[in-house]
RNA sequence: GCGGACGUGGCGGAAUGGUAGACGCAAGGGACUUAAAAUCCCUAGAAGCGAAAGCUUCGUCCCGGUUCGAGUCCGGGCGUCCGCACCA
């Protein structure tokens, strides 16, 4: 058996984490068995970038899960909860740009150091299943199922938008643009058409719609932002004829999308993506225009920009006509705002109902004609100037639809324009847009999985034979070039063509790493297998994930590409279901004060002293003395050094207080808010829980539960079987603040008893208090477990707590004899009333009116209603 | 700009539409100590009344609504934070 620490001593987290980890390690009982026929839980916490050190966001992120595993093992199942590497990507890069190393030597070193961070903090992982995505053994699979996508028809081509930095000669990232210039070079960025490969998640755009609402144990804010990107829109293509006055007979119309056609006769002009053919063709007969469109190509690619940019448009000269009116003609714009990606690239302006195109139609001085008026107004007075009428109402100045709900103005107008036929063709079809667009997946970085894909002269495109598997990123590259190092690499992408064996080459665009994201899930189960990315007969057993955990800031990318990617894997015969997540819980971020010195340069907290509380809080520096100015509560960065690190936490406190303090005060689906005082509480918690379990050690009590229990050992029973029932129920919730307070309070309760009581207790309480005592630690035990494996061993316990079962409850505890219910007169509270706990409604009823505040408030009347909530309150009316 | 959330004491927060402020932090008072640390005990939303036990009024960002009853539901504001397709 295992020495532990005396209890005339202060716990000692340093000597005593070390050792049971130690022990968990070489008993293995982490490691999951594929065999293991127990039923199976999958918990999972979206593994980490390899940036360096582990930050206390992945600290609050791991313990979660940790808390999860540990208690769903005690529950008696077989837990899978591994862990690994999301390895490929932009940083390592930049590290090899700025600090002269190898992207593979940089991210394995940090991989080697984070985990052994994570090994200090206890966590109950199967390490036996890492896996690094930047691992050939991983992304040969990776490889192979973008192969059989392309065979299953998932895969395309297609022209893509991206930031590039001229002088840089490279691609920038929505992140790498600042202020519509590169952050290294500081070139101005233009926009760029590439050749991209892209996975067709829109085909599958309404599947994963619809599939949001299975998912019961998401977030409703995550499956609603999901919806809402994914932006499913009924509308109607509308072909407008061209002026032909105005316009080459070549471009003779112009084919819109709308969701608003109800507005149609409030149409003031047309607009057209500066990417549309219309725009092109215009552009090659107008020097001005090209300008233009060479002006709006300096923009960012980022929505936000787009949307945020003045809007801007050029008159083409190009007149369309409406559709009811042949006289009726339209000035047709070109216009920044309007995406080639969306509908059709062009849409009408009906400037009255809609923001965008009133700011446009002002500046342009293009007039409004509102066609919607809201009820209650008169129509003959309803002007619109600088905000458009978006609600509900009446059709006005639109002929056929006057008097009718833009609804049923919708309705007609697609059924008109449905039979209305040009060239043998309707003028107007229905149809369903959605907002989401194909994953493009081609990046121009060598940090990435090859896409294994050969160009051809002669047999153009062409698949990586299987056997050839993987294509390895050459390990002999240079960073101190512009441009993708694996592109001008002097002999990688040299190749023959597997068809028809002429010279070739390769790929030179690796994948996003949203990629390598979407199904590390799935690789977990079997990391081992050689053959194929997955065995069927494992995967399907483990997934779906039971529980995942992770940032709110993943809830559309990858989540949703994870969702598009298992449904590919399943139409390709790799896993068995649809659905990767059956439980999803987004955690928030920690963040902490700020710290400036005169200068106004960020300060590490730990180079921070702060004294005096409460609104008169005064920071210096810790060295040289100087003033520290306390700024705003952010998230951890390091660029305003706010950051604290987890193992300088674990050094001075120790993993379980780092633990515990993650997991109290805070909801885990909010912010958290980091501070040494916190720490500190945390800190003595663990010391007063020590003593208090060492005075239960103490305590000799009778083998055999005894046949009666006294009042005062069934009031510490009580609290025992109490802080059980909550604490269970809570982490079945993840609301882990909220154990943590059971915690807090079954231990004041404890120790309350074990302070009135005197130095032998009678066998009952000594019995209560022994029970209570090994509860107490098997309730603290998921969140800190290096503590209650040692207090385990010192209540005289044999076995590791971590393998020990979850204790039940025992209902008849958990119920009051008698309780006390609030009495409100008129909703507001004026007495308590104690009643059995069965008591019925008139029996509560008539308790309730024999109160005196009672009678006196009803003054001899009979109440006008007496409301009576079992369990809860009652409200007499008077 | 679009989309999503959040707003409760000095602070983090608790509260199936049912006693607002559990639990913790910080604070104040006391005990122990030569002293400090540690530990233990007590106090604590605001205002008012009372010698006291206690009582009254107000109070969950603001305005309005639904309800016997609203921190919670609905409508409208204000503020803060997150995501926006090549950061992961």
């Amino acid at each position: 058996m295992t020495e532990h620490q005396p209890f005339n001593e202060r716990y000692n987290a340093r000597t005593a984490e070390p050792k049971w980890q130690k022990i968990w390690a070489e008993r293995g009982i982490f490691t999951t068995s594929n065999a293991d026929p127990r039923p199976k839980y999958y918990v999972l916490e979206m593994f980490p970038y390899p940036s360096g050190r582990i930050h206390m966001g992945h600290v609050r992120n791991y313990t979660m899960g940790d808390v999860v595993a540990r208690y769903k093992r005690a529950m008696g199942m077989n837990v899978l909860h591994p862990m690994g590497w999301d390895a490929f990507g932009m940083p390592a890069e930049n590290a090899a740009i700025e600090r002269k190393v190898h992207p593979k030597g940089w991210t394995y070193d940090n991989i080697a150091t984070m985990k052994n961070q994570l090994k200090s903090m206890g966590l109950s992982l199967d390490w036996t299943r890492e896996i690094a995505t930047c691992d050939p053994s991983y992304y040969k699979h990776q490889q192979k199922m973008f192969l059989d996508f392309l065979k299953a028809g998932l895969v395309a081509r297609e022209y893509r938008k991206v930031n590039w930095d001229p002088v840089d000669q490279t691609v920038l990232a929505n992140e790498q643009v600042i202020d519509g210039r590169g952050w290294r070079s500081g070139a101005e960025v233009v926009q760029r058409d590439l050749h991209q490969w892209v996975f067709k998640i829109s085909d599958y755009a309404q599947d994963l719609l619809e599939a949001i609402d299975t998912l019961d144990r998401w977030p409703e804010k995550v499956k609603l932002m999901q919806k809402n990107w994914i932006g499913r829109s009924e509308g109607l293509l509308v072909r407008f004829m061209l002026d032909p006055a105005t316009t080459l007979n070549k471009e003779n119309e112009l084919e819109i999308f709308t969701t608003r056609h109800d507005t149609l006769f409030g149409a003031k002009f047309m607009a057209i993506s500066p990417d549309h053919p219309l725009a092109q063709a215009a552009a090659a007969k107008d020097a001005k225009l090209a300008a233009f469109i060479a002006e709006c190509k300096k923009m960012g690619t980022a929505q936000a920009d787009i949307d945020t940019a003045e809007k801007m448009g050029y008159d083409t000269g190009i007149k369309a006509i409406h559709p009811f009116d042949a006289n009726w003609k339209l000035p047709v714009y070109v216009a920044n705002f309007i995406l080639m990606d969306y509908g059709t690239g062009a849409i009408f302006g009906c400037p009255a109902h809609d923001q965008r195109d009133l700011d446009f139609a002002n500046k342009y001085m293009l007039g409004n004609t509102p066609v919607v008026c809201p009820p209650g107004q008169d129509p003959a007075t309803f002007v619109i100037t600088d905000v458009p009428y978006l609600e509900d109402g009446k059709m006005i100045n639109s002929r056929f639809l006057d008097g009718m709900t833009p609804e049923a103005a919708r309705e007609e107008m697609a059924k008109r324009l449905e039979q209305e036929t040009r060239g043998n063709r309707p003028v107007g079809k229905r149809q369903v847009n959605y907002r989401l667009r194909d994953w493009g997946i081609s990046r121009q970085r060598y940090w990435g999985c090859p896409i294994p894909i050969i160009h051809c002269e002669k047999c153009r495109v062409m698949p990586v034979p299987e056997k050839d598997l993987p294509v390895e990123l050459p390990e002999d590259v240079t960073f101190d070039k512009p441009g993708n190092p694996l592109d001008r690499h002097p002999t990688w992408k040299n190749v023959k063509c597997p068809q028809c064996g002429g010279a070739a080459r390769r790929e030179t665009d690796t994948m996003d790493t949203f990629v390598d994201s979407s199904w590390y899930f799935a690789r977990f189960t079997d990391p081992w297998r050689t053959q194929s990315p997955t065995d069927r007969k494992v995967v399907d057993h483990w997934l779906p994930v039971d529980q995942y955990i992770g940032g709110v800031e993943h809830a559309i990318l990858h989540l949703l590409y994870s969702r598009f990617f298992t449904r590919a894997m399943h139409k390709t015969g790799h896993v068995g279901l649809d659905e990767p997540f059956a439980g999803l819980f987004t955690q928030g971020m920690v963040v902490h004060e700020t710290y400036r010195d005169q200068a106004g340069n960020w300060v590490l907290p730990a180079e921070v002293k702060i004294e005096g509380g409460e609104g008169a809080r005064k920071a210096t520096h810790i060295t040289t003395g100087a003033p520290i100015e306390i700024g705003s509560i952010e998230k951890m960065s390091k660029s305003k050094k706010n950051t604290v690190d987890p193992d300088d936490i674990m050094e001075s406190y120790g993993a379980d207080v780092a633990r515990w303090f993650m997991l109290s005060d805070s909801p885990p689906d909010r912010d958290v808010i980091w501070s040494e005082e916190g720490v500190q509480g945390a800190s003595r918690f663990v010391q007063r829980l020590w003593r208090t379990v060492g005075e239960i050690a103490h305590v000799k009590a009778p083998a055999a539960r005894p046949a009666q229990f006294s009042a005062e050992a069934e009031k510490v029973r009580k609290a025992a079987h109490r802080a059980l029932s909550n604490v269970s129920g809570d982490i079945e919730k993840l609301r882990f603040n909220r154990c943590v307070a059971h915690v807090y309070e079954f231990s004041n309760a404890l120790n309350d008893a074990i302070g009135s009581t005197e130095q032998a207790p009678p066998p009952d309480l000594a019995w209560a208090l022994r029970e209570a005592g090994d509860i107490l630690v098997r309730l603290f035990h998921p969140m800190m477990p290096h503590l209650a494996e040692e207090c385990w061993a010192a209540l005289g316990h044999k076995s590791l707590v971590a393998s020990e079962s979850w204790p039940q409850a025992e209902t008849a505890l958990l119920q009051e004899q008698t309780i006390t219910l609030p009495v409100q007169i008129n909703g507001k509270k004026r007495a308590d009333v104690t009643v059995a706990h069965d008591a019925g409604k008139e029996a509560i009823e008539s308790a309730v009116l024999a109160l005196d505040v009672v009678k006196k408030a009803l003054d001899g009347k009979s109440p006008k209603k007496v409301i009576v909530v079992p369990q809860r309150i009652v409200n007499v009316v008077a």
